[in-house]
DNA sequence: GTCTATACTTGGATAGAC
DNA sequence: GTCTATCCAAGTATAGAC
């Protein structure tokens, strides 16, 4: 709301008034992005959603384009740190695909990958965006190279395909799954292929491992 | 240029002033779709580059938004004949994925893809606009799954995954490989996994149809 | 720090001359 | 069919009051 009561614990507190409303803005953004799209993302249309005047985008970021860019900043970093975690979590092939599609499933409801999509496309229309948005999606990439490699390190796929390449196109599928399911408000034929792929790392697995059920390592 | 002069062959020949400006608006169009992005493809925009009028875009095509999807019909209809008389001459899965790669290399030239990522993204920002770009979407997905099938018919892999299935990934691979490569301008992590699935491709053709070399069917 | 008001620019769309 | 001129809405950004 922005608005100028509600003092807080005086010393400074954890978030003051001016921090509340830049979250605000950043939160009405990542909105924003997500329901109106890149070019339906105005200073005006985010402070509505803000519940703050419009002048706030440029007193708190100078300009939209700054607003854009800090709103990306907290979708990567929310999702990196989510992504991690999820990782951790999985001792497998299968177990990693199976993560991976709750995972994609809350990006698709919270609209997270479509902020990075938007962006992605709305670079081309700003001269300067694009290489400030190829700088964020570049954790993305390291992030998954990393959960390749960890996932593959003991099995024979380590060997055929590098990590690296294989996180290219893991990273383009999902954003191109992300946008096709936008597209026609329609999940499921990404849910089949994750199903698919699950069915699929059982089966390698199975191979790769042997008969041996667990505890082999 | 658009300009009155040069008249055809009277009988209104294979194209009128009147076509030809409307073919010089949709290039227009392409064009400016992939190089100003969705927010940048203004109908004034549009028209300095068909070095015609902006009223023409409304007296031709009534609303921007109508251009936009005209241009989306063109190239949707150029690639689709592309791609198809590409996979005729493709004989096993190995030259697919080259002819893919081809493919994949005059898209990005082109912006071809480029037109496709900027209306899927952009349709978040205009009612209505989604349900007509996905109807233009449909026949990339069922071209795909056409293409597999055809493919994989002998094949172990027509049992392990469908092609719809299979389809819906590759379309949104290509999308999302198209985006990546156009937002840091080096396709080379694209190119790369062409590389390597060509090679896998190769792999498994020669595990699949065993030690005979060809005319196996 | 936040709000109101406003200057300036760009874009969608139409009217009317040619 | 095309152009000029114009209206109106929406957007970025800034100035100044509170």
């Amino acid at each position: 709301m922005a608005r100028s009561g509600a003092k807080r614990t005086a010393g400074q507190g954890p978030s003051t008034g001016s921090e509340e409303t830049r979250r605000a803005l950043v939160a009405a953004t990542i909105e924003a992005l997500r329901e109106e799209g890149f070019s339906g993302t105005s200073a005006r249309e985010i402070a509505r959603r803000a519940g703050c005047n419009q002048g706030l985008v440029f007193y708190h970021f100078g300009t939209v384009t700054n607003l854009l860019l800090a709103a990306l900043d907290e979708v990567s970093s929310l999702r990196l740190t989510r992504y991690q975690a999820a990782v951790d979590e999985a001792n497998d092939l299968g177990e990693l695909v199976q993560t991976a599609q709750s995972v994609f499933e809350e990006d698709l409801d919270a609209g997270y990958i479509s902020v990075l999509a938007e962006m992605i496309a709305g670079a081309s229309s700003t001269p300067g965006l694009g290489a400030e948005v190829a700088s964020r999606v570049a954790p993305w990439r390291i992030f998954a190279a990393d959960a390749m490699r960890d996932t593959l390190a003991d099995t024979p796929f380590a060997q055929l395909i590098p990590a690296e390449e294989l996180a290219h196109g893991i990273v383009a599928l999902y954003l191109g799954l992300e946008m096709l399911a936008h597209l026609d408000g329609d999940r499921g034929g990404a849910l089949a292929l994750f199903e698919r792929a699950r069915q699929v790392a059982g089966l390698l697995g199975a191979l790769s491992a042997g008969p041996a059920t667990k505890e082999e390592r």
